[in-house]
DNA sequence: AGAAAAATGAAAATATTTTTCATTATGAAA
DNA sequence: TTTCATAATGAAAAATATTTTCATTTTTCT
């Protein structure tokens, strides 16, 4: 884990009473940053200049300068939970919510499998059709990825009302793709449709950031985006962001691979849209 | 991801050329360490201490030392240009979003008045009822924040098609707020829309991505997202990433600006919509 | 071209780290 | 218990490193 640690507490045998005293402040402080100054930390270990760095050297380093930038090298993501509080501005409220969002992209980079991500996007790639459905916050979602499939040259449909999802996935057939879109994972409906299609024999692939929830066991692939809930509300407005951006590479990824598409595809876009502009701004 | 490269290159633009040769060589050596000390970097760069440090006040560091011991900790992350080119597996695309994603928050935090977002949540939380309007991508941002802003207790609709858009606004009166989204800033129908509620003395606010657009001049007041299109293509995913952020940020705001809700709001939404759910698991 | 503003770097002022060295503590042998 | 050699320690001096100041240069705008 933290190799600095371990390396004082292998060679703490060896030192001596003031020395100790460096070692065990930076023992039962694993995760701080060390203290500006060689001064501030001997004040705080009851210690002295000269001791820090003899310490410093008996670990291996040129000095105390040098521990302390490897020190910061060792220090593990420390996790800053953007806490909002009732007296933050709008602006503030801003800030760490980019920051919450970075984490949890971070985290989704880890808790998504690779090959699965490939898997989903050469399915929705080789699909006749393919259809998005979610519910609440998942609909926007599902929304958002027929658009942009759409536009990436698949024919892609999102549906964000039970029933016109139970009708969309009772004409769809094989060679077709069903995405169901949840957090939780636990929609009744969409669950439903879920295992209604997979019955049929059409493929079916879900996003969600709930491990082990039922709707993947009617999934033949499996999505898995950041599952670290946030404690702020049940807005869990990261996890939201975190589904888009794998939309995102998905079709991102479905542009590229479309060589026919990829040439024209900006501009023809552009020039769909064009008569519905005020004038030339891109969009 | 080497946040302090990406910061670097975001704020390139701003240095002076001094200032911009300590920036090339931090980009061109991203796996190294720091030299030991600023004048050793001066010298490498062709530049002076100060500049130097001023170089790190500008990332946000309370100068050289505290940048050295950064860049210590950030070491061992390679930086990924967001550039995607198509040999990428679609896992590293979603790296490269990620990573645009992030640029794209800093962006916009650069980019938005903070009086601005707000005076635009001010408005909102003592509208009597607010409509949200948006086309194509824009549509699900609305949708989204629509969502949002009525789990947070806020009378909000969103319509994704033109015709319930005019029908929409033909029935708003004063003391309504309409919000209109669009990147371009220049989608007919929006902006219309937009022109016909400000004649009927109903407050409005944009939410754009382009600076001098014809919404703005609607607009009683204007959230400027991310101004700079990503190069990749007319997918603009990531500004459309911003413009969720700052709505995101807008409805915490409204949640915990209503003191009335803010206790019960995680768990009455909770509630309501468990009869929903398969099993307990939480949205 | 000329004035005002911004950027820059040399050098002074601080701050930090390292070294030196006198003092104190430790422990083995008498 | 005392003595002496050795190791450990910390105060202060010396060496480095960083930050600030300010005069000069460069850029920008008129």
């Amino acid at each position: 884990m933290n190799k600095i640690i371990l390396k004082a507490q292998l060679l703490y045998g060896d030192m001596g009473k003031s020395e100790k005293k460096v070692a065990d402040w930076l023992i039962s402080h694993p995760g701080d940053n060390l203290p500006m100054s060689i001064s501030e930390l001997a004040e705080l270990c009851e210690s002295s200049e000269s001791t820090i760095v003899r310490f410093a050297r008996r670990l291996g380093f040129s000095g105390y300068a040098e521990l302390k930038i490897s020190v910061a090298g060792e220090q593990e993501k420390k996790v800053v939970l953007p806490t909002i509080d009732e007296n933050d501005s709008c602006f503030e409220i801003l800030g760490k919510i980019c920051n919450d969002a970075y984490l949890s992209f971070e985290r989704t980079k880890r808790t998504i499998a690779p090959e699965n991500i490939a898997a989903a996007a050469n399915l929705i790639a080789g699909a006749r059709k393919t259809v998005l459905i979610g519910l609440g916050s998942s609909a926007s979602v599902a929304q958002d990825a027929a658009n942009k499939f759409l536009r990436a040259g698949y024919e892609a449909y999102s549906y964000g009302d039970t029933h016109m999802q139970m009708i969309a996935t009772s004409r769809m057939k094989e060679g077709d793709v069903l995405v169901g879109v949840s957090q939780s994972g636990a929609s009744k409906d969409i669950v439903e449709a879920m295992r209604f299609a997979k019955s049929r024999g059409i493929s079916t692939i879900c996003i969600t950031g709930t491990d082990r929830s039922p709707i993947m066991k009617q999934s033949d692939i499996v999505l898995l985006t950041d599952t670290e809930e946030t404690k702020h509300s049940s807005l869990a407005l990261s996890s939201h962001l975190s589904r888009l951006v794998v939309i995102d590479s998905l079709c991102y990824y479905l542009v590229y691979r479309n060589e026919a598409n990829r040439g024209d595809f900006e501009n023809e876009n552009q020039n769909s849209l064009k008569s519905k502009r005020v004038n030339d701004a891109n969009e």
